[in-house]
DNA sequence: GCATAATGGTTGAGAATGTAACCATCAACG
DNA sequence: CGTTGATGGTTACATTCTCAACCATTATGC
C-alpha cells in the first residue's frame, strides 16, 4: 500500500484530527479565522510583530497574515504603528481588549488539547514528542530543541501553504 | 511559550513541510489538485471503489472526492459505472491512462519523500514512526497497526477538513 | 544622484473549499 | 403499497485561499 505509509500523509491527517477539536472553539465560539487565531497567539506571545515576522512565525503566507492583521484590526484587538526609521514596515501589537479575548481564548483550546491526550500514558506523550522532535529538527524549525537555526541567527525560508 | 508546545500547531507546521515539495510535483508537474492525487491513489490501489468509500479512504468531504472524480473523469483517467443492485451508487475505477499515469507520478512522489528523509537516521525513522503510531492508535485510524477499528469492523467517522 | 533591483505590505481575479440544500433511490414500517 | 426517513451523490452559493501583480519605500551599483 502506497499511500498509508507516505509521510506526508500521515502527517497531514494527524493533524486534520487533532486540529478538528480545536477548530469548532476559535471558529464556532468565537468568530475567528485560523490565519486570525494563529496571528492572535503570535501577537500574545511577543510585544510587537511586523507582518513578515509574523509570516515566519506563524506560518503563512504573507496575504493571508496581511488578511488576518486587518480582520483583527477592524474588530479593535490589534493595532498598527508604522516604524519611524523604515516606513515600509507596521509593527501590530494586541490591544488591551485583544490579550483579554486571546486569554478567554486560550484555556478552551488548552482543555481541548488536554482532553484530546488525556487517554496517552507518559511514555505514549515521550514518543509522540521525540518522533515530532525529529522532523522538527530536519525541517530546521525555529524553536525545536537542538535545531541548527537556534544558535546560527540564519532562519529557512518559512512555507507557505499546505495541500 | 503556547503555541510551539501545541499539538495541533506542531502537526499542522510538520505537515506542510513535508507536504510542499511533493505539491509541486503533482500540482505543477501534473496539474492535479491534492483531492484528484489522493483519489487517484486510492484508485490504483483498489480494484473499483464508490465515492463513498473513497470519502472514507481518503479521507475527504464528499463534495471534494465528487469534484475530483469529475475532474478525473474528465480527464479520461477514471470511468464510473452505475451498481446493478443499487442504482444509487457509482464504482469509479481508473482507465488504462490514469493508471498509466499514476505510474508516472508515483516514482516522483518517492523519490522526493525519500530525498526528504535521507538525513535520517534508521533510530529516528523509528522514532518517527513510533510517534506518529500513537497518534494513529489514538484516532483509531483505520489503517494503523494496533487499532481497534480493523478487527472491530466498523470504522470511525471520517474527519472532513483541517483549518 | 539616478537607474535598477530588492523588500514590506496590500489588493484583485480566479480557483478551491465549506456548508447546506437538493435530487434520486432505497429501506422501514404502517 | 404509500408514506416517512435514510443514503449515495451532485449542485449552488458564500467564504477562503492562491497566485500574480501592484504600490511605496529602501538598498545597491554606477
Amino acid at each position: 500500500m502506497f499511500l498509508k505509509g507516505y509521510l506526508p500523509y500521515r502527517l497531514n491527517y494527524l493533524a486534520e484530527m487533532t486540529s478538528e477539536a480545536t477548530r469548532a472553539i476559535y471558529r464556532r465560539r468565537h468568530g475567528l479565522t485560523r490565519p486570525e487565531w494563529r496571528v492572535l497567539v503570535n501577537l500574545a506571545e511577543a510585544e510587537s510583530l511586523t507582518a513578515t515576522e509574523l509570516c515566519a512565525r506563524v506560518p503563512m503566507h504573507k496575504t493571508k497574515v496581511s488578511r488576518a492583521l486587518s480582520a483583527l484590526e477592524a474588530r479593535g484587538w490589534v493595532t498598527r504603528a508604522g516604524d519611524a526609521q523604515d516606513r515600509r514596515v507596521a509593527h501590530a501589537r494586541l490591544t488591551a481588549r485583544g490579550r483579554q479575548a486571546f486569554e478567554r481564548v486560550r484555556p478552551e483550546m488548552e482543555a481541548a488539547t488536554a482532553a484530546m491526550l488525556a487517554p496517552l500514558s507518559a511514555e505514549e506523550r515521550r514518543q509522540v514528542d521525540a518522533g515530532l522532535a525529529v522532523l522538527e529538527r530536519l525541517f530546521d524549525v525555529p524553536g525545536a530543541v537542538g535545531g541548527a537555526a537556534d544558535a546560527a541567527g540564519e532562519n529557512q525560508v518559512p512555507p507557505q501553504r499546505s495541500d
